[in-house]
DNA sequence: TATTGTTATACTCTATAACTATA
DNA sequence: TATAGTTATAGAGTATAACAATA
């Protein structure tokens, strides 16, 4: 019956677990790597880097936080210097956020852990395979994000 | 150059990523039906309902957790009657964990949601497409576990 | 009033070290 | 002494509601 084979699947469970796995495994190397910063800063931190400028509500919207959180991280990084924010225009209540040169050194010191990341991760998979897993593991994002609430 | 393409890959980020969307999602597709249990609870619960009778530090093993973590998990799912544990033979300080009724019938009511939440996931994807990503979300799984320490 | 962000609070989960009990 | 598990403790991250500020 295929929805027995279906469930047997379980994908929620399994992209949990992988994810949780991964983490685990970044935090090690980032710790061993003598970062500063935690993967999940990082994930904040370096989807600034991508979209400099960008207003908070955007970046809660790109790394799946809600606001709450999405205020405790900031103030971390730029407790720590390596971000800073700018209120909009007319002074609305509205932030842009900018990765500074300290941020951006931290996210540079981190290229080699997030590279050795990678290399250990994907050893001995083919180029193909990783190809069809990444298309893949963006349709399921894509399906899942529309569907889950954020920041209610 | 092929080693900048692999980085801008970023699979330590999009496998954390999506774990915690994957999670995220789940917590909300359980909430919503009432569950009584929260899914890192239930990741530990299935584990253990696939294995019965297995010792607890081969369920940390499993579901990725460190021994005091796995205590804690542990000692919620018991007080909610969900697990029972047994001493191991001559007195050991070795624990057998088994699945109650009670956690089987937790598990059970939970397989709609687990439905759902596969459903949702895949949805628009091929089968060939799924199988593809699985192996290879195995195969890196399998390499990201060699080089993770748990349990230090 | 609707939107953006903050604060408060409680909870879940993780990480490390120190401890107990037993082989 | 080595292994399995517990306890203590600190911290990171999540979730919800209530609040302030502003368009």
């Amino acid at each position: 019956m295929q929805q027995e084979i279906l469930l047997n699947q379980k994908i929620g469970l399994r992209l949990s677990r992988a994810g949780m796995l991964s983490k685990l495994f970044a935090n090690q190397i980032f710790a061993k790597n003598g970062a500063v910063i935690r993967p999940e800063q990082f994930t904040v931190l370096y989807a600034l880097k991508e979209n400099n400028g960008m207003y908070m509500r955007q970046l809660a919207n790109i790394t799946y936080k809600d606001r709450p959180n999405m205020t405790r991280i900031v103030s971390i990084l730029e407790n720590n210097g390596y971000v800073i924010s700018e209120l909009g225009a007319e002074g609305r209540q509205v932030k842009k956020l900018y990765i500074t040169d300290k941020g951006k050194k931290v996210c540079e010191e981190l290229l080699p852990s997030i590279l050795q990341i990678w290399q250990d991760t994907v050893e001995g998979i083919r180029a193909e395979e990783i190809e069809c897993f990444l298309n893949t593991l963006n349709k399921m994002e894509e399906n899942i994000r529309e569907k889950t609430i954020i920041q209610v």
